[in-house]
DNA sequence: ACAAGCATACCATCCGGTTGGTATGTTAAT
DNA sequence: ATTAACATACCAACCGGATGGTATGCTTGT
């Protein structure tokens, strides 16, 4: 769709900077606090280009949120855990690889669709919705290797390969809750270490192999 | 200081109405999103009222979170999980009474000072801070169970009881976003399952006494 | 009399969105 | 090969309503 110029080779890119900007703001000020103004400050162009990609200022979060799906999924695929032969070796390098990222800048390493879907849950359905999905999405990923995991060690559990993956994204969300409040990165890390410690004692003693309660 | 009168015996309540207009419009729509107007309607008084009782907008931020640390605490502290007589039974019915209030609408059981902090961390350090000191005060009054019952149990792990506090906090944070992303609170009361086995398993199994990695 | 607890009215600014226009590129009939 | 017709990408200026905050004054209890 991008449609550069001679004279200006940056033109057709204005809808790519919108969303990045969109991405870095928004982690920082929050959805409702991020002006229009903002964005387009923030991506060197004008008012009238954005309402020319976006029809609202909810639709552009409804792309922003797409736009980290993919642009996050990309990431992650090309990620060095997957070469692990284990399934279960995967998984926790997984989660060592989201304890790696967490550095630097607060607005760098927190995840774009939590922030969100906490803000807007009530008032913007779409967006929401477009969250989840993403959450979701990501979460799916980590399925097959819980799943072969459990396979492989004969586990049969009452929680799902589903539900486990899903607490994953639970704990990594509520990790950034706790940094964002105190402005420390090593209390998120800290509950990695806990899930971490968790799910190696769910595939590694018997305990995990019966049901609670 | 409320001045209540003969005619008029609401008289003298307006702050606190606006404190708890602020727990329930501010928990169902964000903070940034949550206007003045917004706050005065519900509370039903006028913004002469508001700016009579708080300076700013921000500072009504901050009363909100040390009036929510002061009513949850009072809340917790009545609850029956702490009859138990054994610290680990307290820790875990306190997270069986944690997935019990998850019911009814979403704006109902979230947490506040977690949204709040998600939000402002960047913009509004004050209120920032009002919420990790109410996370944290919360977190607080774990430790001395979680302590108790890594003594009872002789118990020497590389997690501190106030980091086990702080996961604790994690989980249910992260567990109100996914709540908020599908609209589901089943997935919530998942994750708080996974956290139950896990503590379980720490104080139940001999692999909570050794070190991760 | 005086201060606390409000209400009314008002203001300057900001914000999402609109309008009209320009520059550039594409399609297809002649 | 030219050109008319159309589409895309973007800009500058503007608009109406909302928003945080203020100025002022009225009530009520002490």
């Amino acid at each position: 769709m991008p449609r550069p110029t001679k004279q200006n080779p940056e033109r057709g890119a204005a809808r790519t900077r919108l969303l990045e900007a969109a991405r870095d703001i928004i982690r920082a000020q929050g959805f409702a606090a991020t002006t229009v103004d903002d964005l387009c400050k923030s991506a060197g162009v004008t008012k009238g280009a954005f309402f020319h990609h976006f029809e609202s200022k909810e639709a552009l979060g409804v792309a922003a949120a797409a736009y980290w799906a993919e642009t996050t999924s990309a990431f992650f695929a090309a990620a060095p855990y997957h070469a692990h032969a284990d399934p279960l070796a995967r998984l926790l390098g997984y989660l060592d690889f989201r304890k790696e990222i967490i550095q630097g800048d607060l607005a760098e390493f927190t995840c774009l669709v939590g922030t969100m879907a906490q803000e807007v849950y009530g008032s913007h359905p779409i967006i929401r919705e477009a969250c989840a999905a993403s959450i979701f999405g990501h979460a799916a990923t980590l399925e097959p290797d819980i799943a072969a995991a459990m396979d492989a060690r004969g586990i049969k559990a009452d929680w799902t390969p589903a539900s486990l993956a899903a607490h994953t994204q639970a704990v990594l969300q509520g990790a950034f809750i706790l940094a964002k409040a105190t402005g420390d990165r090593a209390i998120a890390r800290d509950s990695v270490d806990h899930l971490k410690r968790y799910i190696d004692m769910l595939f590694t003693t018997n305990s995990g192999r019966e049901g609670l309660q």
